[in-house]
DNA sequence: TGCGCTATGTGCGCTTTCGCACATACGCTG
DNA sequence: CAGCGTATGTGCGAAAGCGCACATAGCGCA
């Protein structure tokens, strides 16, 4: 199997015992996300769960004045659409391609019998799915007491570890509405993180020049959802 | 058993099938919860989960500066320490009783091996635990989008839905803290509600004269949250 | 090469909320 | 029934973020 085309490269995937694959690799289908591609529309019946490889999918929020906030992100460290195997088929949230790349996807009918049969896959994506939840529990958090400057820090960050690499493609008026926030109020944090030496960007393109220093920025919800990663979902074959 | 120690009156326990019970009834401890308890420590092994009956407790996340934020709340319609059978053991939020009463609650161990043989309490759990998610989320929403005003309207709400009866002990301040924000924006936003009648307080005690009216005023928050709970965990031998 | 679209930068007045200081008032306790 | 503690009300100035209007500038396509 090529490089560009390992399921591996999903942490969730990976983090599967060695038995378990015998059952999943075929049932494994290989897609290719690009950037706005809708894999559910909230309150929609979900067709499949995504494992991202090399992608970002954003779980979004889009209230009835259309404006909208994003709720959580995943990439190559979990799955998007649990709702399938925690029983509720559908969610008020929509999701959105964030960073075009390769993922792999099970039919819905796939991922729940598997589940049922309980087993490490059911325990792994429970632990999974905890951690989204601190995820989601941060974000709100963080929307209450923190600056736009720190948000921007946790969102850059967040996004950095679920990719390859050290550069993001995404617009500000794109970022503005993940944060739930005006576009001219990332422009101005944007800024300052320029002028501090930490980004450069241009056009779409945010390369990360100084990961501590954006550390040192962010607040604290950054560091809580990390180790609560890590912590469940704890390295395990190259994870 | 008296109606005072009716485990049933918590929906979720309630939601169980009869046979479940010939098990279950005699796992169950009946327990005070009192104003203020922390029921499990942010990032502490947790001992029991609870099911509320008639009390609510608070899922708080403590900054580092000591301010909170109440990420979510569980009343008699679910189970406080889902991180027990999520596999997590831990959580780093708090679990605070934010209005006394009884509980029932369940020896760690003893969740865990029920949850793990699988059958209607997995599914049920689940089916809350999305619920949950779904608050959580909304929350996030909420926090970034929605006036103070209507946030207020949310909380009482959704409190309302976790209590019998129309009154909630609580202080202004007390609401502050949940909400994250200070406590003379609540006294401004009470002033307003009860000004166009809708509730009517006294020192920690806030009585709702009019919901339709605080439904009217709060925002669209509060309706995702209610019908997911209402979808994922429907009516079911008097839910 | 040049046009046009889109991304980014900027200014300004407004609203909400914050932070702090302090006034009032209810109700429990002695 | 007097006094104290807690709960609630109020009045500032400051700060963050919003909404809008518009300026600039880089990239892609013809």
């Amino acid at each position: 199997m090529s490089p560009t085309s390992d399921p591996l490269r999903n942490r969730l995937l990976a983090a599967l015992p060695m038995d378990e694959w015998q059952s999943w690799g075929p049932k494994l289908e290989h897609v290719k996300l690009s950037l706005g591609q809708v894999l559910y529309e909230s309150d929609c019946p979900q067709s499949h769960v995504y494992f991202p490889a090399n992608s970002i999918v954003s779980l979004l929020y889009v209230m009835e004045n259309g404006a909208s906030a994003e709720i959580a992100v995943v990439g190559n460290e979990g799955v998007v659409g649990i709702s399938l195997f925690m029983g509720g088929e559908s969610t008020p949230s929509r999701a959105v391609v964030q960073s075009a790349g390769d993922a792999y996807r099970v039919k819905a009918v796939t991922i729940k019998d598997a589940f049922n049969e309980s087993g490490p896959l059911l325990h792994l994506l429970l632990r999974y799915t905890q951690a989204l939840i601190t995820q989601m529990a941060q974000t709100a958090v963080c929307n209450r007491h923190h600056s736009l400057d720190q948000q921007l820090c946790r969102w850059l960050l967040l996004s950095l570890d679920r990719l390859e690499g050290s550069e993001l493609h995404m617009t500000q008026e794109l970022i503005a509405n993940m944060l739930g926030v005006r576009r001219e109020g990332v422009t101005a944090a944007a800024l300052k993180l320029q002028a501090a030496g930490l980004i450069r960007y241009a056009r779409g393109r945010v390369q990360v020049l100084d990961r501590a220093g954006l550390e040192e920025r962010t607040c604290e919800c950054y560091g809580v959802v990390k180790r609560e990663y890590d912590r469940l979902l704890p390295d395990k074959e190259a994870w």
